[in-house]
DNA sequence: GCCTGGATTATC
DNA sequence: ATAATCCAGGCA
C-alpha cells in the first residue's frame, strides 16, 4: 500500500495559496494537514496576526531580527519561543512587506501520532507532537519534508477572540481565532469545561472556500 | 547594557 | 492561582 504521507505530499499547498489575507488563510487551514517527516495532524484551530498595525501581532515593532520572515513572501514557517518555554509554529501569510502570520494553535492525530485527544492540543503543543522547534524556522512549506497538505473536506468553522492577547486592546477582541466547531482537539484556552467553552461566544461562519 | 513581560502549560 | 524559563525589544 501506497504511504498516505506520500499522498498527502500531493496536497501539498503551494506559496500562492499562503499570499492571502491572514484572516481567509486562518480560516481555511481548518481542516487541513500540517506535516512533519513522518508525522501529521489535521489543523483544527488556528489564530490570524496581521501588519504592524495589529497590536496583538508581533508585526507591530515592524520588521525585527526575529520577525522578519514575517515581512516576508508567505508560505514560510515561523517558529519562535514563548514565555521562554514552547515553540510556537505559524506560517506568514500574504505578500512580501505585509509581516502576516497564521499560529497553528491546535492539531488532531492524524499519521504516526498516538491516538489521544490531549495530543497536540495547544500551540505549544502542536510543536512538541511533530517534533517541532526554532530549528523549523524560515523553512519554505513548498519545498521539503515540513508542509501543509489541502483539506478533504471542509469544516464547519467557528470564530472568536484571540487566546493571550488581552495586552493588545480593542485588536483583542477581534474574531481572528478559528476552529473547526465542537471538535474535541481545540484547545480553549483552558480546556472545555462545561458550557463555557469557546462554543458560547462562537459564531459559526460559512465553510465556503475556494477549490 | 539592563529591565520587562510575554501568541503557554502543568500543577498547586 | 502560580511557577517555570529565556530572550526580544524598549530604553538609557
Amino acid at each position: 500500500m501506497r504511504d498516505p504521507i506520500d499522498a498527502l505530499r500531493d496536497q501539498r499547498l503551494p506559496a500562492s495559496w499562503f499570499a492571502r489575507d491572514a484572516s481567509i488563510v486562518a480560516r481555511e487551514l481548518i481542516g487541513c494537514a500540517l506535516v512533519h517527516r513522518q508525522r501529521a495532524g489535521i489543523i483544527v484551530e488556528t489564530e490570524a496576526y496581521g501588519g504592524p498595525e495589529d497590536l496583538a501581532s508581533h508585526a507591530r515593532f515592524g520588521p525585527t531580527a526575529r520577525t522578519s520572515v514575517m515581512f516576508g513572501p508567505g508560505g514560510i514557517s515561523y517558529v519562535y519561543l514563548c514565555y521562554g518555554l514552547h515553540q510556537l509554529f505559524n506560517v506568514v501569510t500574504g505578500v512580501e512587506g505585509e509581516g502576516q502570520a497564521v499560529l497553528i494553535r491546535a492539531i488532531a492525530p492524524h499519521l504516526g501520532l498516538p491516538v489521544d485527544s490531549t495530543i497536540g492540543r495547544g500551540p505549544g503543543k502542536v510543536s512538541t507532537a511533530l517534533a517541532l522547534d526554532r530549528r523549523h524556522d524560515r523553512r519554505d512549506l513548498a519545498r521539503g519534508a515540513l508542509f501543509i497538505a489541502s483539506a478533504q473536506t471542509p469544516p464547519a468553522v467557528s470564530t472568536g477572540p484571540r487566546i493571550g492577547v488581552a495586552f493588545a486592546g480593542a485588536w483583542a477582541e477581534r474574531p481572528l481565532r478559528f476552529w473547526w466547531r465542537d471538535h474535541p482537539s481545540v484547545s480553549g484556552q483552558r480546556a472545555q469545561s462545561g458550557s463555557r467553552g469557546p462554543v458560547a461566544a462562537a459564531r459559526t461562519v460559512s465553510t465556503r472556500r475556494s477549490r
